[in-house]
DNA sequence: CATTACCTTAACGTAAACGTCAAGTCACAC
DNA sequence: GTGTGACTTGACGTTTACGTTAAGGTAATG
């Protein structure tokens, strides 16, 4: 037996709290494409991981441009020598990035726990 | 000897490579109010910092409203009970959010891992 | 005095990421 | 057959965060 779980337009966008709108742009700009039966959208297995990793990538603060190529990139079916050295130093890039926004947020944390504990202090 | 170091806006703007237009609009939505001498713009380490903390926060993803709310947060002179617990309870929203923000890059940056592996594994 | 280098305000333009109708299709319930 | 609900494709509207002229003021420099 086939238990391939599909989901409509609505479902997937209740699941992940998005509108359908937001599922339909993103498909518009290329980061979705589910199948049709009968012109109606069906999004399988793939899309949802896929929408499950652009909205991760959204909260992170990437746009859908920088997405696209990210999951563009993840699919490549690891071809030639070029594009892998070609996809690991943009890898390479793209964590950089993502410890340039760690370093941020720890130091947005540290101070906040400043502000915090002044706070405190002048409340005693 | 008053050593009060000064910027003019386009000094400013280098200083953290962003355009003076970038500068006057964050003065435009509240977010800075430098002094001003013959109608030129002064600004002074309070700004400074401010401009620091806005750029930070707009790597990390908020708003500028959202750091306006945030600034002026911080600025509370520390007044009534009520006041505090609300600063309080608003730092802690943001923690959890920019702690959200980390587990996102984190789960990112272990599928980056994943897939750097998988594609050195195909190419040996 | 004219050029150059900044500065000012004001206003219009733009890209991203959707929101919000509008108008129509289709399956199923009553 | 008439709703009702969920889907479809446009197409225009909106907010955010600036960019980009435009038009002019001021101060030092040659």
């Amino acid at each position: 037996m086939n238990t391939t779980t599909t989901y409509t337009i609505s479902q997937l966008a209740r699941h992940f709290d998005v509108t359908p709108r937001t599922v339909r742009f993103y498909e518009d700009k290329g980061l979705l494409s589910p199948r049709r039966v009968d012109n109606r959208r069906i999004y399988r297995q793939r899309d949802f991981v896929r929408l499950k990793l652009i909205l991760r990538g959204r909260r992170i603060g990437f746009s859908l441009a920088e997405l696209k190529q990210t999951l563009e990139l993840y699919d490549t079916k690891s071809g030639e020598a070029a594009q892998i050295e070609y996809v690991l130093t943009t890898i390479a890039k793209h964590r950089d990035e993502l410890q340039r926004r760690q370093r941020d947020i720890a130091a947005t944390l540290k101070d906040m726990r400043g502000i915090e504990a002044r706070i405190r202090a002048s409340h005693a």
